[in-house]
DNA sequence: CTCTTGATGGTATGTTTGTACCATAAAAGA
DNA sequence: TCTTTTATGGTACAAACATACCATCAAGAG
């Protein structure tokens, strides 16, 4: 037998180089091998390790999937433990915001295969569709817990205020993609409706109508 | 001069082909080809009307922002009249929901279109993207002018209370589209945070801390 | 009646794409 | 030493694409 090579590694490279490029390009128009310049190996490599150009962009879109999870787990642990329901709630939505450039590019090429998703049907029942249900179920415990210690009004809607959370997180860092805010900006007012939701601990400050 | 046909009717039947194609097989896989078949004329005759490719989607790029800019326009008449500021409100934001299937494509193709600027320079200095920051200004004014009349907290910052809602709304939007949620769904969410925000007569019902 | 001109069809062309095929170096096992 | 297998490069090929070119039909102008 030959050289022997890591199949993982290399395989996380190629598809590092196709992000590159979609962030770049677009990922309309990420091709064999443009993807194969990018990565500086020969178009054939590329065939050697993904087999067809359907598969390696799945495998890109796994990987993606896979390192938004991290990345927002990371964001929950560097928060600090013990956590405050409030600051786990930030940090996850605040991960939706791309402030550095591989986050940038993630939300860029994420939003592209989420759109794409709509129209192809080999994406449609892909995984990463679950993300958002998992999340708003996340949130509605978080906000439950939130209520249970007296940090946010217990006659708040859980569930819709999750959904409005997520709205707004998605939102936002869609109008920082498209350059119509800066991060900051929107981080800014993102903070702002959380201290609306969460006033600290005086109970009931906000006395809704219904 | 032969037939003598009226240009304007046949660019709007070949956009409106386009935009019909882009929505079932997303905007990526439009081409000269697909589009002429959907319109039922021959591919020279897309050339003839739009010379190249580029701008026939310039042009229908144009076209969509005309039209959503109609649509919205008329949700704020269709609202009656004198109309109070958190009606008009409403009726912008609930545009952005794709409700029925004229909607859908609308927003779908725009939103292809959305992603497709921020790597496409042709595309990124296009007059579609003004239209979030105008919708910010006029949001503001019908804040400010909803709390002179007592109908919103005095104390609200408008202008992250306007892109606050900016970005609930294109979240909501994106969610449906992305089915995700149902268009109900989204609608009781923004309706839910629309009546947070216009608790109606009652002044400071809701004291802020800072 | 001719001639010009707008509207249309068909086809050719050069380029790019994904993929299949052929070849080879090299290292491990026989 | 001689396979056998893994990793790699180069190239060939059919399909699809945007676009340029050539031809034609028909209706009003002269």
């Amino acid at each position: 037998m030959p050289k022997l090579v890591d199949h993982e590694e290399r395989r996380a490279h190629i598809i590092d180089a196709l992000l590159r490029a979609a962030a770049r390009d677009g990922l309309h128009a990420v091709t064999m091998r443009s993807v194969a310049v990018e990565a500086g190996v020969s178009v054939r490599l590329v065939q050697y390790y993904f087999d067809t150009k359907e598969q390696l962009l799945l495998a890109t879109l796994e990987r993606l999937a896979v390192r938004m999870g991290e990345r927002v787990r990371d964001r929950v642990r560097a928060a600090g433990s013990p956590t405050a329901p409030r600051d786990i709630v930030e940090a996850v939505l605040l991960e939706a915001v791309p402030t550095d450039e591989e986050s940038r590019t993630f939300h860029l090429v994420y939003t592209a295969y989420a759109v794409l998703s709509v129209t192809d049907p080999a994406l449609a029942g892909q995984p990463f569709l679950k993300a958002p249900g998992e999340m708003e179920d996340f949130l509605i415990a978080q906000l439950a817990a939130a209520q249970r210690a007296g940090d946010a009004d217990p006659h708040l809607d859980a569930r819709q205020e999750a959904v409005l959370l997520l709205a707004v997180s998605a939102g936002l860092g869609l109008s920082v993609l498209l350059n119509q805010r800066t991060a900051d900006d929107a981080t800014a007012v993102l903070r702002h409706h959380l201290a609306r939701l969460f006033p600290g601990g005086v109970k009931s400050l906000c006395t809704p109508l219904g």
